[in-house]
RNA sequence: GGUCAGUUGGCCGAGUGGCUAGGUCCCGGUCUGCAAAACCGGUUACGGCGGUUCGAGUCCGCCACUGACCUCCA
């Protein structure tokens, strides 16, 4: 079956295929590293972790490139031209790498904390200073671009004008060059360019400006399109598959990107799928520093934020964020979380139920109609919502044959285990919520399975307050005690 | 102001020209010493007004509202 991807350059879904075969190239604007991560940012990295799972399970060999920010971007307030990070580490006192640093490995333990696996390459920006300085030199040879006071920009009219068969400038976006042209708002250096809307590809630094670098046009930092723009040529070639990000980039970030990549591949557009997640949303209201509604990681896991009622669980974030469709805005509540916890709960439950299932004769629910139903659901534009669906469908035949109520064969029961493990574990990405090293985890179990004894006995002669007591007080410490056919399990919340 | 997207039940959130999305919540039942879990059943829905159609949340038009982008942004 194939895989269909909605393609923001085209405006609908395509069936997915490769440049070569077998082979993909995908690529993901990644973090500006001056601050720490929200839950906004969670959003991209989950959604392109899904399609990366997705294509890596499928047999592909991907390689997914992700940038760090880490210089370059230009804070813009109607005065001078900062430069985000060595603005941010003044404020902070330190050193524009030690930020960069700080910020990245935080960065790096938020997506483990969400179990996403690390990209192929992750590319920085200082680290390719070279490339981005050539990739100006080239647009300039080109005729693109212009050198003023020591910036350069990037002469949209001409672009536009001369690749408007080819690449034409606005298609992503769905913006018409002529408006932009003229409704762009004052920025610094306007006052240099030839026209409004050009941009820069280099700008001069100041003198007080920290993070700089020498450049045939003197001491300078890369503007903020250019360096996905080098980086993903530079790991990814000129034309590769797949390209990401979330929608607020498609302009004039990935807008940008293309046609500087246009000009220096004499006008192949640099990707092919250009897949866009949609914001999380917070009352209604995009989630952002601008809107001062913004929830860091570090308290949405700690709670410690007025808008959270409770700390969640990174695996419940990320469930909350698989349960809706990436290009739908996804809006942020307690009520919402919260029933993604319970839900993700008793779908985790059912997945560790399946290997005590009673084995029948005959299958009264029909795994391979199952197992189809899913891929059919994820291969569509990676309807995640509806994967979990189907997949809550299993956990009800799970819990029937549990009871009696359904039967299935060990045949079926191994493929069950099979697609359920391959879709909740390797493609959707959630784990199991687990404490504690082994060793204290295995003592731990000891200690409950003998107090559960000690219950079982007390029951047995009838002295309920003793069962009762031990039930209660080991309630108390977050080990809740359920009493089925089979006996009594246990369950250890962290 | 321009461009685009959306408006679904208490909440979150899919879908789609005709059959229950799903989760969560609430109510009733089964099971159980009780509880929890689980299972069974039930309740609440497609912004408004017109139109197309045998049939429209689903297509078309108008209106209202909300949001995003146009500026750094995930």
């Amino acid at each position: 079956m194939d895989l269909s991807l909605y393609n923001t350059l085209t405006r609908k879904k395509e069936i997915f295929q490769p440049i070569t075969p077998c082979h993909v190239g995908m690529y993901v604007c990644g973090p500006t590293v001056s601050g720490e991560s929200h839950l906004g940012h969670a959003r991209p990295y989950i959604t392109f972790d899904l399609l990366y799972r997705l294509l890596t399970h499928s047999g592909y060999k991907v390689r997914y490139v992700r940038n760090i920010t880490d210089a370059g971007h230009f804070e813009e307030e109607g005065r001078e031209a900062e430069d985000k990070i060595s603005s941010k580490a003044i404020l902070e006192k330190l050193e524009p790498m030690e930020l960069v640093t700080k910020y990245t490995n935080l960065f790096h333990w938020a997506m483990r904390q969400f179990n996403n696996i690390d990209p192929s390459i992750e590319p920085t920006a200082t680290g390719h200073i070279v490339e981005q300085i050539e990739m100006v030199k080239k647009i300039l040879a080109e005729g693109y671009a212009y050198e003023v006071n020591g910036s350069v920009y990037f002469d949209l009219r001409k672009y536009a004008t001369d690749f408007a068969k080819v690449s034409p400038y606005g298609k992503l976006s769905g913006r018409i060059l002529d408006e932009m042209l003229e409704t762009t708002r004052d920025l610094d250096g306007q006052d240099e360019k030839r026209n409004k809307a050009d941009f820069a590809l280099w700008k001069k630094a100041p003198a007080e400006h920290i993070m700089r670098w020498p450049s045939p046009w003197g001491d300078g930092f890369p503007g903020w399109h250019i360096e996905c723009s080098a980086m993903s040529r530079k790991y990814l070639g000129d034309e590769f598959d797949i390209h990401g990000g979330g929608m607020d980039l498609q302009f004039p970030h990935h807008e940008s990107e293309m046609a500087q990549s246009s000009v220096c591949h004499g006008g192949k557009i640099m990707a092919r799928y250009w897949v866009h997640n949609n914001m999380i949303t917070i009352n209604g209201k995009k989630m952002g520093k601008s809107y001062n509604n913004v929830i860091k990681l570090t308290e949405l896991f700690s709670g410690d934020h007025p808008l959270l009622d409770q700390p969640y669980n990174p695996m419940t974030i990320r469930f909350f964020v698989l349960q809706s469709h990436y290009r739908s805005t996804l809006d942020f509540g307690n009520e919402g979380l919260q029933s993604a916890e319970k839900g993700l709960e008793r779908l985790m439950r059912a997945v560790e139920r399946i290997d005590k299932l009673p084995e029948s004769l005959i299958s009264t629910f029909e795994v391979f109609k199952f197992r189809d139903k899913c891929w059919e659901a994820i291969l569509d534009d990676l309807n995640s919502p509806i994967l979990i669906s189907h997949l809550f469908d299993a956990v009800k035949a799970i819990n029937s044959i549990a009871e009696g109520t359904l039967k299935i064969t060990s045949e079926d029961k191994k493929l069950l285990k099979e697609t359920v493990d391959t879709f909740v574990f390797d493609i959707l990405g959630l784990k199991m919520a687990a404490g504690g090293n082994n060793a204290d985890r295995d003592r731990l179990n000891q200690l409950v399975s003998m107090m559960v004894q000690l219950r079982t006995e007390a029951k047995a002669r009838k002295d309920y307050a003793t069962s009762d007591q031990i039930r209660n007080q080991l309630a108390g410490m977050g080990i809740m005690l359920k009493d089925t056919k089979e006996g009594c399990e246990w369950e250890i919340s962290d």
